[in-house]
DNA sequence: CAAGTTACCTGACGGC
DNA sequence: TGCCGTCAGGTAACTT
């Protein structure tokens, strides 16, 4: 489900209600998510714990507690979080649930189980870019993420760019829409090879990924079928989309159809005319 | 090494 | 109505 907007937007959500609370206990549903949930660990370490804050990075939440310890958690591809009455009953998929001081529960909901949920041991929080995410690219928003960065990273390489800007090696958060949607902008093929692109083009695609993401995040993400905010609200950026899904359609610029292909296994929209 | 493929899991949808 | 194949917002572990 979620891409940065998305977990942006679920982080977003939960912080004011999950800040300052206690986790008084928790609830697992027996089921292995991508790795099996260290259920042991888990209230070992938050139980009895007050929230001191929630953060995004890549598209992985970070929820701090008073012990030092840290929950990270990963969505995958049809994760999400919300708030609901202890008195709801639990819907299916709700694998994890976090009862807080104030009689409210947070529900982790994941029907594919691709999602992830590691707990960090107060020790183990100090250079989380060293540990966790050393492999991880920058963040699109920081300053690292530059037209020199992938001029220079994409030297010598054959890799199709769509691909390259979704290997979170190279930047964290893109995927498989914001790619589509964020090559379209700038005007690039999906399939040109990296190493053939110019400083230039790395700019324009810099732009267009910062443009793209932060309208996304301004929509409250795209819910393409189940993707809701802890309020359970929609995202609307979906209709904002200029290629994605509209394969066969015309082009909002130049009426040519849209082609679909698949690259690395995912399928890839874009414009032949408007993109070289 | 880089680059391509497969696996993980459930649900929705289209064709028959 | 249902059965089957395909596809889906992600990522890591394979193979080539």
């Amino acid at each position: 489900m979620p891409e940065l907007p998305e977990v942006e937007v679920i982080c977003r959500g939960i912080r004011p209600h999950l800040v300052g609370r206690t986790i008084t206990a928790i609830y697992h549903s027996g089921k292995q998510l991508r790795w099996p949930v260290p259920f042991d660990l888990l209230c070992h370490e938050m139980i009895g714990h007050q929230v001191i804050a929630v953060s995004r990075r890549a598209k992985y939440l970070q929820i701090s507690l008073d012990s030092g310890s840290m929950l990270i958690i990963h969505l995958g591809m049809t994760g999400n979080l919300g708030f609901f009455p202890p008195k709801n009953e639990p819907a299916k998929h709700d694998h994890l649930r976090f009862t807080l001081d104030n009689c409210m529960e947070l529900r982790y909901n994941d029907s594919r189980r691709f999602g992830s949920i590691q707990v960090l041991k107060s020790r183990e929080t100090a250079n989380l870019e060293e540990t966790v995410f050393r492999t991880t690219g920058p963040e699109p928003f920081s300053n690292a993420f530059s037209p020199e960065y992938l001029h220079e990273l994409a030297k010598g390489k054959q890799q199709a760019v769509k691909v390259f800007i979704m290997a979170t090696q190279v930047v964290a958060g893109v995927g498989n829409i914001y790619a589509s949607e964020s090559l379209f902008r700038a005007g690039i093929l999906p399939t040109r090879k990296v190493r053939t692109i110019s400083k230039k083009d790395w700019g324009r695609l810099v732009s267009a990924i910062h443009e793209i993401l932060q309208h996304a995040i301004d929509c409250g993400g795209s819910t393409i079928s189940n993707f809701i905010n802890a309020r359970q609200e929609k995202g609307y950026f979906q209709v904002n989309f200029k290629v994605y899904g509209r394969q066969g359609e015309p082009c909002i610029t130049c009426q040519e159809k849209i082609e679909k292909i698949s690259l690395g296994g995912r399928a890839s929209y874009f414009c032949p005319r408007c993109q070289k």
